[in-house]
DNA sequence: CAAATATATGAACACATGCTCATACGTTTG
DNA sequence: CAAACGTATGAGCATGTGTTCATATATTTG
């Protein structure tokens, strides 16, 4: 696999648009303001954890609450946030509730974070 | 100027390490905080603010204050949140303290969140 | 339908957060 | 050194947040 095939697969690539077109979004506050409430979503140790089991594969609410060890009631409401800020889906199974991450953008930015953070500078 | 020359540019690749290497660090409970607290960093209006006007160059208090439409005060408060998170460095330059982003890992950071805010389903 | 299981939700509380106000610190200039 | 300018910081306050507890809402099974 060359590079350029790898760099698609790891989804950090933006298939289109030119670089640095970002840039332009710095100017509008909706965007900004969308852009703070992924982050704030990404911000938080409990759901941050959510999110990291949800990369490996979808799963119930009672494995995400032994995966995290916290209460049901603590990841169900973190769930309800995740779900209102669209970085999950959600669908029923029986009596379970199967949650799913989004989209790729949620792996994406999962990914570039932990990579940040685990070479961060000391 | 090819693709992956394009890709390297946007500093959206990580030039070493296997694919999917940080799916290892979803293991290790330090980085994951570590994580949290760099998105946490940019999970605010006014502090997501002063990084983007920092992609485009170094800045004093006063031009910050001046761009971010806040406080004196509170553009201070927050340049020293995002100091003790290594997202900024300072130097001082006269009465002037000179800001700037501590390095290419936070802009990459911000470019992939506003590229997947502003492609955003709906 | 009743009981059991899985999940969701609302209230309440402890704690964190971002701002303002007042003031202190640091640097340059006269 | 005093005054002016730029920046930093602590206290205080209003608001936001993550959790727990109790309870409600599905869904399956007997």
């Amino acid at each position: 696999m060359g590079d350029a095939a790898r760099e698609k697969e790891l989804h950090l690539v933006e298939e289109e648009g030119s670089p640095e077109e970002w840039a332009s979004y710095l100017e509008d506050d909706d965007v900004i303001y969308a852009t703070t409430q992924i982050f704030d979503a990404l911000a938080d140790y409990t759901r941050f954890r959510i999110l990291g089991a949800l990369t490996t594969s979808e799963r119930s609410v009672g494995e995400l609450q032994r995966l995290c060890g916290v209460t049901q009631s603590a990841i169900s409401h973190q769930l309800r946030l995740l779900r209102d800020r669209g970085l999950v889906t959600m669908r029923r199974e029986g009596q379970r509730s199967i949650y799913t991450l989004a989209d790729e953008h949620v792996a994406t930015l999962i990914a570039v974070g932990l990579e940040h953070a685990g070479h961060w500078p000391e």
